[in-house]
DNA sequence: ATAGTTAACGGAATCGATTGCATAAATTTA
DNA sequence: TAAATTTATGCAATCGATTCCGTTAACTAT
């Protein structure tokens, strides 16, 4: 097998009897070149097949026009839709996507943060692993002038670019939907609270139960691991075994909420009238169980596409340095079969 | 904001007094240099917070121990899991893996394949977008011995390594599962017949009739674009209509079983009695809706992992030149209760 | 017409790691 | 002990693009 040798600016300069300064100044439109040289040395480009060494330049520029992301993992609906915002809006810049996954374990998000530092990217866009407390290994872009972006699973005491939903008010706008269902008694299923978006959401949970007039009961929030189907299965058949049992569940993940919804099933609950449920994140499953879940829908590629502009942006010429900058986007309610008791009890008035 | 300086050899060797190709040499463990003195360096590096410029070292070696990835959409759970598996692998050997979707557009992955290719990857996995034929872009990696590994969607004219299920076998038994549970009218969901996956799954299914003594009927083999859930709800809604309905139906891919599954029960129709339902991918959403969905699983992650290893072995040493090497993994049809007919007419019996 | 500008381009250093070749020292062999 | 190896290390070119600093020629202003 033959291997064909890559054309550089210098086959190009030797060819063109051009000096590889104006090779590159040329192919990067530099306004000290005519127009006219321009368009000779881009087309003779063209036709010689030159393709850009992005090494070379990189190692020139201490910069690799390649966007690092970290994220827990990549096969969940959220993570997958959220890395295919970053991909597009990096793509469409001509930036390449650096991907590597945690695990959620500590040790490994420090091994691929500094992977990927060595690898000169641009900047890093992180989605904080469930262990991750400290933050120090992040310490070395800030301190190299890297940017990066937090997305959805933010610190709370780092100062950076954060990309985040709002997650109290969906938490509290959730809750409040199952009260005025008619829920009096309601659970929670809340994520690891050292993670801002559990936290939060638990936050707007209670504080929607305390403004509706409703006591908040530590029997009733469970505190799970990962939000996982078997946790939400254990936690379902616990609470609905109670002698007091919910008649709502607030879970801060889809996962577990269908668990609770095929739980409930399975234990001859009626799910909503007995069981109303709310999720969140609007996974693919959520509208596929039966009865439909209701959940809290997540704009992950366009959180995705704004982590990576803020790359973009601050890698750009007219930047403004303002480190902090806070992007919060709104949610949205979807409301389906498996917290809708109100219509049904209209439904059952009106066939009387 | 002050930036600190990057170590180089360069320092470690002032700081050593060394010259930097010893320093070199004793980073990545040559034998020439004594261990006492790699001891030594290795040390002082790490004291110093020395980390190797990979810009640096690919321009010299030409490449940049990353594994490119085209695909068509991130955010699909096999395709996840694909990249979850590639990206494990990768890691662990100290590669980078970059990531690019097409969105299934063909001018998508000619662009996507350029950048990548500028990138200077080691080695290239591509599972080919929907619409691809020509397979010229692919050309220039095998002009410059950079392995590409095509994965699950590959080409059947183009020598190269490939990592594929054998789809032949598995829409034969899936087609062969539902003759047993006693449909006689089985109808097909078919993808976009270029693409080999769909093309196998359909032979497999057409065969399976045949060697069973059914007949064919180009009726009941619908094909599809997308495979996308509107069009399996149209196409389900269409049989269902027919003057003589199937009883059973093989997808091509678990959404487009699932609408078949919740457009049957929208119209009265029981499943799997009345019309028994396989689907092809085992989606999370398979085990979601109810009844259950019957699948072929497919070891996404694991088919990752094996074409991360070839690209590995191809550029480690011993490695023994034979490009069109092709690995066949097998399936496994999960039975769920979308197609288990005969054990309830077994239950029913019991039950009289 | 002369000084002052501007436009268009070239020279050469630089980024950091790698490696073929050369050399010096240490060790073994004859 | 001289010669032949082996061991350990240094020199300097190289990978390809970028960019600071000139330099020349053409052009403008006074």
């Amino acid at each position: 097998m033959k291997i064909k040798k890559e054309v550089t600016i210098y086959d190009l300069a030797k060819e063109l009897n051009y000096s590889p300064s104006t090779i590159s100044r040329a192919l990067n439109d530099h306004k000290s070149i005519s127009k006219k040289t321009i368009k000779v040395i881009k087309e003779a480009a063209m036709e010689m097949g030159y393709r850009p060494n992005n090494l070379a330049a990189g190692l020139r520029n201490n910069k690799s026009n390649t966007i690092g992301v970290l994220i827990s993992r990549i096969n969940r609906p959220f993570m997958a839709s959220l890395i295919s915002g970053i991909e597009e809006t990096a793509r469409k810049a001509g930036y390449n996507v650096l991907i590597s996954q945690s695990n959620d374990k500590y040790e490994n998000e420090i091994s691929n943060c500094n992977a990927l530092y060595d690898s000169r990217i641009t900047g890093l866009i992180v989605s904080l692993s469930m262990e991750t407390v400290d933050m120090g290994h992040f310490q070395k872009f800030v301190d190299k002038g890297i940017p990066i972006v937090f997305v959805d699973r933010v610190p709370d005491n780092f100062n950076s670019y954060k990309v985040v939903i709002d997650n109290y008010t969906a938490g509290y706008s959730a809750t409040k939907h199952l009260i005025e269902q008619g829920c009096t008694r309601i659970a929670h299923f809340a994520g690891a609270q050292h993670r801002n978006i559990y936290e939060e959401r638990k936050k707007g949970y209670v504080d929607a139960l305390q403004e509706h007039g409703l006591s908040v009961e530590e029997d009733l929030i469970i505190h799970f691991k990962t939000l996982s189907f078997e946790e939400g299965d254990k936690a379902t058949k616990k609470l609905l075994k109670m002698a007091n049992p919910p008649d709502g569940i607030f879970s801060a993940n889809d996962t577990a909420a269908v668990s609770a919804i095929m739980c409930a099933k399975k234990m001859g609950v009626d799910v909503p009238h007995e069981l109303a449920v709310i999720g969140f994140n609007d996974d693919p499953i959520a509208s596929i169980v039966q009865p439909s879940l209701s959940s809290v829908s997540h704009p992950a590629s366009k959180m995705g596409a704004i982590s990576a502009r803020r790359i973009l942006e601050h890698s750009g010429q007219n930047y403004d340095s303002n480190l902090s900058e806070i992007t919060v986007l709104g949610t949205e309610i979807i409301i389906r079969d498996s917290s809708l008791k109100n219509l049904h009890v209209l439904e059952s008035k009106q066939s009387r």
